[in-house]
This record gives structure tokens, sequence and C-alpha cells, in this order.
DNA sequence: AACCTTAACTCTAACGTTTTCGTGTTGAAA
DNA sequence: TTTCAACACGAAAACGTTAGAGTTAAGGTT
């Protein structure tokens, strides 16, 4: 039934003064034992917390971290949470999600509301609008006003700060050797539009295993999808009466896609055609026939991510040298590929 | 490279009080057109933002929200959280997501926390240990302390609050009917043990279904999990020389393990077995079959109780009845049951 | 007796806002 | 010339906390 009870109420209660109470209550020198006894007694008693509030106003810092991604219902994007909050708790801090959806628009609004006093930092995921736009004065801003931000997976080489990233182009090339092994010699890609920076980086990854292994980069074998929802028709009509024996896919969707478009071709899946996506999630597991992929980490990278902000938070220098740490990818085979 | 500007730096800048400065920029009419002007164009140059700390110490309210779910990595809770959100963020309120990983501990320490301040009000899932233990104390308390709490999914009838739940039982007994329909008489149950409240009430609704269909309802076809982790296995061995024609599971991932299953023990789904799950995830709509499930809306569940929990905050009145939202389910039929 | 210590407090300022209540200046009505 | 609004602004308190700088009284030293 009682509300919060603050210091004041207590001191009032026991006839002390603020101070004497808040001082008692850190166990302070300075007052009595007895004194202490009694307040520290009453304040546990009406179970006293200090408000937070009134903590982050006074020392200026809020013991939270900002997090801001285009999407949630993602579950690279949740893996890369659980990392974060795992290590954030840890060191004491709180995180607090904002979703951009994608949206340029919002991902400004959100940035600058939490960066009105209510983080310390950001991890940060920028919009694909973002990337598109090429727009970053959001984030230089804050920046500039002394936030430290940590960028993760698709990150802004314009923007200096410390980032996080997977070897998107060494994973991509290491699944495409794999299937260059396998005596694979008509690899198909399906990939994102350019601006997504990860999709870019995969396909370069994709393009130099296929001419380290002097084969061909031929256009026709590349797909390049805009969004993600349309993509299973695109898919098909891209496979159709293509000549193939292998497909590269960015990410888990495009290769369930891809296993389907062929099934309905009447091509099997890994006898005629292997397959290999990207990013390990619960579809690849569960799938008929699993999925191979490129497994992206995400919480370590979430891990990495908070390690790298935190520290920055609580060193008293204020460093200069940003760094970019790049996390490798395992590949992970399973039975759509060909033994 | 300014660090954020405050009323009291402009206000020195410009050599008029605070005061002065804070209702020039809200547009008193207690002072001159000139000086407005003069601030408002000051303020803009640098970019001022008013604190929202210091706002919230003043105002006694954070306009922020606390979500406190067990999982992250898990497509339900993310719909659901997007829905909590979009609602929010209409409302001009922020979102503060804690995890519990199902630990009782980690759900109280949360919780406190959240409650010194930073929150306004909750919207939870508790925990499954919590759940177990049977111990609320800490979500009572916060209620008394004048905190509202919306609870979705997992609720405890023992705690007073607003509840959004989907008519688990009425969504299971549906799906079970259907499958009578077909003409399945031999209907196997996967689900969760039974301090899990939505197991529970799924298995109630599968009982129902058969009783009220004069099929018997046999324990031997009723499988109680613990742990996801090895649900593979024990769901393979659970099937193993089972004679039945479907199967109804309370979650995707049993599901999808159940025709894994079926499958190597050499059935066809849905030929022999017709399989419905529970929860339209990912898996569901890219497995092959394609899975039939009971749909849980789980976006419209965070928008009902995002709107629960914002409407209790902003009337005056404290209100003392509390309702529980019953969200309906909608069966959904895809490949993995005949025709 | 005059001074110094020390224990045990209390006061005050500060964090950044907002808002109520003053207060001094002007111009005009009486 | 006095009186009184209206105007334009400033001072101060408040939100809850902490920390450094006083303050007071008791006791001890010279």
């Amino acid at each position: 039934m009682p509300r919060k009870i603050t210091l004041k109420q207590i001191a009032k209660e026991l006839d002390v003064s603020v101070s004497t109470v808040s001082k008692s209550l850190k166990d302070s020198s300075e007052i009595s034992v007895d004194t202490k006894e009694k307040v520290k007694a009453f304040a546990k008693l009406y179970n006293y917390k200090p408000n937070n509030i009134a903590l982050s106003l006074k020392n200026r810092k809020t013991k939270t971290i900002g997090i801001i991604i285009p999407e949630i219902v993602h579950h690279f994007f949740t893996t890369v949470i659980r990392g974060i909050e795992h290590v954030a708790n840890e060191k004491g801090y709180n995180v607090i999600i904002c979703l951009s959806n994608n949206s340029f628009d919002k991902e400004v609004l959100n940035l600058e509301f939490l960066a009105n006093g209510s983080t310390d930092g950001f991890i940060m995921s920028v919009a694909k609008e973002t990337q598109q736009k090429e727009d970053y004065h959001h984030i230089k801003e804050v920046i500039s006003q002394g936030m430290p931000v940590v960028m993760f997976d698709r990150v802004i080489d314009e923007v200096i700060c410390d980032k996080v990233v997977i070897s998107d182009k060494h994973g991509a090339f290491e699944a495409v050797q794999y299937l260059i092994d396998l005596q694979c010699k008509k690899i198909a890609l399906i990939s994102t539009v350019d601006y997504v920076s990860v999709g870019k980086l995969r396909t370069a990854g994709y393009k130099e295993a296929l001419t380290t292994n002097d084969l061909e980069v031929n256009e026709d074998l590349i797909l390049k999808i805009e969004d993600v929802e349309h993509s299973e028709e695109k898919i098909e009509e891209f496979l159709k009466g293509k000549d193939i024996d292998a497909v590269f896919a960015v990410n888990e969707q495009f290769a369930v896609n891809a296993i389907k478009a062929l099934t309905k071709l009447g091509k099997k899946v890994p006898e005629d055609v292997s397959v290999i996506g990207f990013t390990d999630g619960v579809v690849s597991k569960s799938f008929i026939p699993s999925l191979s992929t490129v497994n992206q980490h995400g919480e370590d990278m979430g891990a990495k991510a908070a390690h790298l902000l935190i520290e920055r938070l609580e060193s008293e220098t204020e460093e200069q040298s940003f760094q970019t740490t790049v996390l490798d990818t395992s590949l992970i085979i399973r039975d759509s590929v060909k033994k």
C-alpha cells in the first residue's frame, strides 16, 4: 500500500536531517553507530531504495545502454540483444531498446530522444533506409556530444566509432569455397540490394571465391532482392530454367525459399543442387533438409559490443582511437549440401 | 563538438534568467516577443533539447514502459514487443526491455530496479521459475506501490492487475476439433509440464475436445516435456510404436520435432498423421510440409497490453477494477493436415 | 580561562527543469 | 502628482539524491 519512500520522509519520521539519513545508509563514519542502525532499520522496514532518476540526474550518468535496431522480430538481432543484455547486466547496466523499423526518421527520433539524458551510450545497427540515404548526421551528432556509440552488423565506414562486424566477405568466401570443393561449378548467388552493407560484402566474398578458383563470375547467376516480402516468387522465377549445381544465399530466408523453389522445379536438394545460407536461425536447424549456413555468432557480437561500450564509458580518459572488431564466422555443414 | 547545452548555459550566454529561457521556449505570454525570438534562435542554433532525466524527476513520470519477458530469442515474444513498441511510441512512451531468462531472481531484480523511478508501469510475462515457485511478492509489491502492471501470455490469477491472454483452451479445442472432424480418432498431445500456465490450458482444451466428441482421453497419448533442449529425442521415443493418426503440439518446436520424428519412423505427414502446432512462427510457414497452427496474434496482444497500461497511467482516477482481455486465436490450416 | 579536538550532526549547493509568486518599470487614468 | 494596471522579467522552490563545508557541544590540553 505505501508509495515509495524517500530520504526526506525517513528524515522527517526519525527527526534527523536528510543528509544524516543518506550518510547512514552509506555507512558513513560521520554518523554515530546508534543513529546509523536506527536509520537502516527504518529504511529496511519501509523497503527504501534510492530513486534511479534522481541518481542519474545527480551523477550525470544513467547506467543505461540504448540499443537501436531495425527490427525485433528477427532471430539474429535477438541473439545480439541477448549478448548485450548479458554483459550489461553483469556490469550493472540496464538496456533500453528502440526499434527503427528500418525507417530513417524513426531512427533519428529514437536517437535524439535517448540522447537527451536517457542513456549513457548506444549500440546500434543502422536502418536500411539510413544506409540508402547515406545521411548519418544524427549519429555523428550524438557522438560529437560525447556519447559513445558502438555499431554492429550494418556499420557505416563514414562514422568514426567502435564497431563490431563479422567477416562477411570471408564468411561468404568460405561457404562458396566449400561448394567449389564439392565440385560445384555453376553457383548461383541470392543477395540483397547493394546499399545494404552486408549484402554487398557477402557478394564480394562470393565473387572472390569464384575468381580465385578460376571460375567465371556470371551476372546471370546473381539475383539481388529488394524486399523480403515477395522474395519467394522472385527466387522461383530466377531459378526457373537455370542450369546450376549450387546456391549461396545471403540469409536464411532466401536459402529456404531457394530450396522450396528448386523442389518445385523438380530439382533435389542436395542431390542435384547444394544450398548454403547465411545466419544460423531456428529455421536452419528445423528445416528438411537441415540448412548448411554461415553462423554469425550473434551473441558473441552483442557481448563484444557491450564490452566495448562499457569500457569506453568507464574509462576516464577520452580515448580517441576507435577499433573495429571483426568476429569470425563458422561454416555449419548440414544436410543441404551433398556429402 | 559541443556537449549538450542546458537552460542555465543559454541563460548565462544571453544574460537573462533561467526562468526566462524556459518560458521563452514554451512560448509563454509573460515574455516579450523580442526576447522569445532571441532565445529560440539561440536554442535552435545550439540544438537545445530538454534533459529527459530532469523532466522525469520533476514530473515524477518517465514516459517509459518496462517490459519484462523470460526470453528474447523467441518469435512470439518479439511480435508482442513489436506490438507494444508500436503503441507506446504512438503515445509518446519509450520502452525498456529486461530479460528474466526464466529466472526468478533475475525477474525480482529487474522489477525492483525498474520500479525505482525508471518506468511508469510494467508489461510482463512471468518467468517459468516464478510460476513454479508460485512466489509473486515482487509483483504484488510494485503494484501496491502504485505501479500499474499488465500481464500477458503467462499470467498469474493470484495477482490482481490487468491481463491480456489468448483463449488458450479454446484455441486448443478448435485445433483438436478440426482434427476430429478430419476423422482422426487417435490424437496424441505433446505439451509442456503443467506449471506452465499455457501448457495446462492447452492440455485442458485438448481433453475437452476429445470428451465432447465422445472420445476417450488416453494418458498414454500425452507427453509432457520439461525442457525444450532435448525435446527432439523425447518426442521420437514417445512416438515410437504408437498407433496414432494425429498430433497436436502446444508449440511450434514440438510440432516440427514431431513431424521429423514421424518421418523418421516411416510415417508420412499429412497422409498418415496430421499435425497441428501452436503459435505461428517463422518455421511454420517455411517448413515442408508447412505447418498448420493456432495463431496467437502476438502483435495484437502487445498492442492491447500497451493500451491497457497507458490508459491506466493517464487516467486521473485510481480505477480499482481490473480487466482480463481474452484475444481470439485463429486456426491456420496449411499442409501438415490431410485435406 | 582560553584554546583546540573531535564526534555527530546539519546546511547548502548541485544535477536540469518548470512554475508560482514576486518585483521593478512603464504608461496612462484620475 | 498620485495611483494602478500591464508588462517583462527574476527568484525561489520543488523533484530525490549526495558530498563538502559548516555548526554545535562536549571534552581535553596548556
